[in-house]
DNA sequence: GACCAGGAAGAGT
DNA sequence: ACTCTTCATGGT
């Protein structure tokens, strides 16, 4: 079987970079293993103290895909800005951002608006369930994520079963957009930050929201702060008790916030987001 | 049944 | 550029 071993300065928690709700494709059995679907084949990955065993997958890949190349202690020095945030960082320590597929993820989180995360994964599920293809994996079946084609080819209708409620033609519309504009995603991939919001908002049924976290999850823009009612919850108890109690998340509330945020946590204050969201019910 | 969830679109100002 | 309303689904 083989395995990574992380060196002592190698900061990493498989469990919770994959339990912390940033992919909705991974499932832990009772023996520990993870399971999941990524980019067309079906991984095993399980991690004993400094070693990372897995199956499925080259050894390149794993290390891409949870940013093993990437200084984590550096980066949470350079977030850890108070005590507060200190606490969520020691509590989470070895969370890493995953580099997400990027289609996929464009989708995930155009599914996850107004939902909570077992709603979001069964949509997903489902999707793949129904329009990607299957893998047989030690016995059992999995699906994998479909192309962007695979939708839009068909009908809106098609979409139905998945249950996605208003949500469906916002999903085969994106669909439609992508397959049309060849190479979507180096197009966004070139722009900044500020450049590739704008860019995404445009398709159906991404928001600012939405687009920050597929800017994080899967275009690697660390300065993305989403802002979902508990990241708004956690800001306003911890670091802005002026803003309105319980009204509506207003965008000028949602950029008052990404901005302090940014101000206060630095170039990388997406990794502060997801370890403030990680310590969310802690 | 009310209320909430990793919100966004569309219409009306 | 700002409110206000509506949207479909599942969990608690």
């Amino acid at each position: 079987m083989p395995t990574i071993n992380l060196s002592s300065y190698q900061q990493f928690s498989l469990d919770k970079t994959l339990g912390c709700g940033q992919v909705f494709r991974w499932d832990q059995t009772d023996d520990g293993w993870w399971y999941g679907v990524v980019d067309g084949r079906v991984v095993r990955i399980r991690q004993e103290g400094r070693q990372i065993i897995y199956h499925g997958a080259p050894g390149s890949f794993i290390k891409n895909y949870f940013s093993l190349d990437l200084d984590l202690m550096s980066i949470l020095a350079s977030i850890d800005q108070d005590p507060f945030i200190h606490t969520a960082i020691s509590r989470n320590s070895g969370l890493r951002i995953i580099r997400q597929p990027k289609w996929e993820c464009l989708i995930s989180y155009i599914c996850s608006t107004n939902s909570n995360i077992p709603t979001i994964r069964r949509r997903i599920a489902s999707i793949a369930e129904r329009f990607g293809k299957p893998i047989d994996f030690e016995g059992k079946t999995y699906f994998t994520f479909p192309e962007p084609y695979s939708i839009s080819c068909g009908e809106l209708e098609d979409l139905t079963p998945c249950r996605l409620g208003y949500r469906q033609p916002y999903i085969f519309g994106t669909s439609c957009s992508v397959t049309d504009e060849k190479c979507w995603d180096e197009m966004i991939e070139k722009l900044p930050y500020k450049d590739a919001r704008k860019e995404l908002i445009k398709l159906k049924g991404v928001g600012p929201k939405a687009a920050d976290c597929i800017l994080l999850f899967a275009f690697q823009k660390y300065e993305s702060f989403p802002v979902d009612v508990w990241i708004r919850r956690i800001m306003r108890e911890n670091y802005l008790p002026d803003l309105l109690k319980n009204a509506p998340l207003t965008v000028r509330d949602y950029d008052t916030i990404r901005n302090f945020a940014r101000n206060h946590f630095g170039i990388y204050c997406g990794y502060a987001q997801e370890y403030l969201y990680a310590a969310r019910k802690q």
